[in-house]
DNA sequence: TAGTAAGCGAGACGGTACGTCGCGTCTTGAG
DNA sequence: CTCAAGACGCGACGTACCGTCTCGCTTACTA
């Protein structure tokens, strides 16, 4: 029934999962997503293209598994909640901030986020797996502050959470400005601004 | 200087640049951005590969001139000014969605974004060719409404218009959600909140 | 040593092999060397164009290999030795002209000749592979004749072959005269004139 | 009525076509006939393509044009005839094996000489232009030694002056061996053997 | 002596083929 | 069975030239 006779997980090689993955954040960062090529990830991870195509489905695909992995403790914990939720916020922004700016970080990220542009599919992952959880927390930390009385009742945290991040990470994207922690400082003042409920 | 012998443009064919566009647009369309290709737009225009390489560097350039020439007289009157702030943003807000969710406008726009998140030539392009002057109307209209006294003078309106309209392009880039009406309706009116000065 | 990865030779497709040469007769009598592209042969053989790339530097060295492997059994017996010289020698002249005189073989077989004349390396093997053993026969039965007192012993067999077949591809491939029995004929009684030892 | 409207001659500009003998064979000599380009000549020469266009047909007929320029007045005068049939013979083909030698003429004729084998009529411009006459003197010769009772009656001295002329550029255009004086005279002894009338 | 039509240098154009790169599939032999 | 290796059919790349076609310009011949 099966046509596409499913791989036996269990006999998998880590050694070479491992090779695949270091070999392919190593291409995309030294020649960028366009030029990078299964052919060339296998070649470096000393591989066989058959081990890459057997596992996943494009370069797209081991790329976000490939940065995934590589970021799967974070936003374990969540926002601090010193109760001051400006500071919060900054605080947690601004090593954001300092992460965009990280080279290593920027290509891979870049790659995916414009890959999932043009590809539905590979979007949803890239979101659900990397972006969605980094915004929850974000949703999350404002909940509570509005439980505090901190934020108006009649606020949508998710669209506040929105005013804060995308502009941030749209900045980034598009190239439209610097990520500086004085930017970010006054973001988040200028949000918060308008969560606040009316005396 | 140049050492690529530049081309004679006095001597260019308007024919020949017109059918490139048209088979540009058609064919993103049809096929997507990562199936466009040089050879493709070349025969369905009619038209030798040489002419296309001639004049641009890379499918991307092809493909935001051709996305520009069809944009061009768009926003040059500004946003409208009825005195109501509200009023105003949804109502351009909402052509934009409604824009935004046109299947024809899909197709080049995302692959435009797409392609300049990894190549920051193209999107130094992409943003001043085509995305900056969309956001320079709304941040008028924000400083005429900051000088009218309906929003407060502190405000960055830069900011402001970006807290706006990041979360809007954001949703619509990642697939995160909808681009309805209602949305933009809440997205304004919350962002408005912030923006209004206190008594 | 080698600096282009030699493939292996062992993992070959002999199926792909054969209808390359299958292919590069054919349409070199179809559409003449000029015209006899790499592109043509491999979308003929139904085979990609790297897979000729892998094996051979030319189209020349395709069609070298292709005619070779087509007359490879010829020329292993030697020329028969009935103790008549004249008439040995002109029999099989004979027959070489019918051989030059049809179709099938004029294409390939001038093309080599013509493409070895502007490339020393190809020359080299076309020579080697296909000349030479054509002329060593001559040179065999001039030897025998000598040996039994048919021709004089002062005689250089070698300068007397060429003597004998070099007017005779000369007219053929200058096209200046033709290749007609009446001809071998009286070119072998001229030649052989020389050769007899003096009274 | 002819829809190749003939250009003027008379109008042509000589420096143009000088230019392009030149270029012409200064490149063919540089970079091999199959190299040679239409579009390189018109470069090398400072001349538009149409010019070559204009007056020639393709690079083969250039190519003639400018090397029988160069070697028009040759061959005007005959062998000399000094009585000794050998000497004369040795005389003049030592000569011409020097020049066969000489690198300047090797390209062009070489290259000449291969496209006539596939390209008919080509080759009949090609031997009746530049071939032929050079035969011809030799068949004078010979006949002038048959009228001197030097040569028997019976003796075809067409076939003559390719027994002796065929082995000597055959040798040359395959590079089966060099054209020494040594070979030069070797050849013509042999050749002459046959010749000679019997006593 | 001005007007006109040719040849000319230049090079853009619609094409074809080049030789290369990478795709995703398939086969081989080792572990 | 997975794996490294890599040949295969295929499709696109970006380049080189093809032969045709304008475009000004120079340079005779004509009116």
């Amino acid at each position: 029934m099966a046509n596409k006779a499913a791989p036996d997980a269990s006999r998998r090689s880590e050694r070479s999962r491992r090779a695949i993955f270091d070999a392919a954040l190593a291409l995309v960062g030294e020649v960028g997503y366009d030029k990078l090529t299964i052919e060339g990830i296998a070649a470096r991870a000393g591989v066989g293209k058959q081990t890459i195509y057997r596992w996943w489905p494009s370069k797209a695909a081991v790329l976000l598994d490939a940065f995934s992995a590589g970021v799967e403790e974070y936003d374990r914990q969540g926002l601090p909640d010193t109760g001051d939720l400006a500071a919060d916020l900054k605080f947690v922004l601004r090593a954001t901030a300092d992460e965009f700016n990280d080279a290593a970080w920027q290509a891979p990220y870049r790659a995916l986020a414009a890959a999932g542009a043009n590809d539905e599919e590979l979007s949803r992952t890239f979101v659900g797996r990397l972006m969605e959880p980094g915004i929850r927390v974000y949703v999350e930390r404002l909940r509570a502050a509005q439980e505090a009385g901190e934020v108006a009742p009649d606020i949508d945290v998710r669209i506040a959470a929105e005013m804060l991040l995308s502009p941030f990470s749209q900045r980034w994207l598009m190239r439209t400005g610097e990520l500086t922690h004085d930017y970010v400082d006054t973001l988040v003042d200028q949000v918060l601004r308008g969560l606040r409920p009316r005396d």
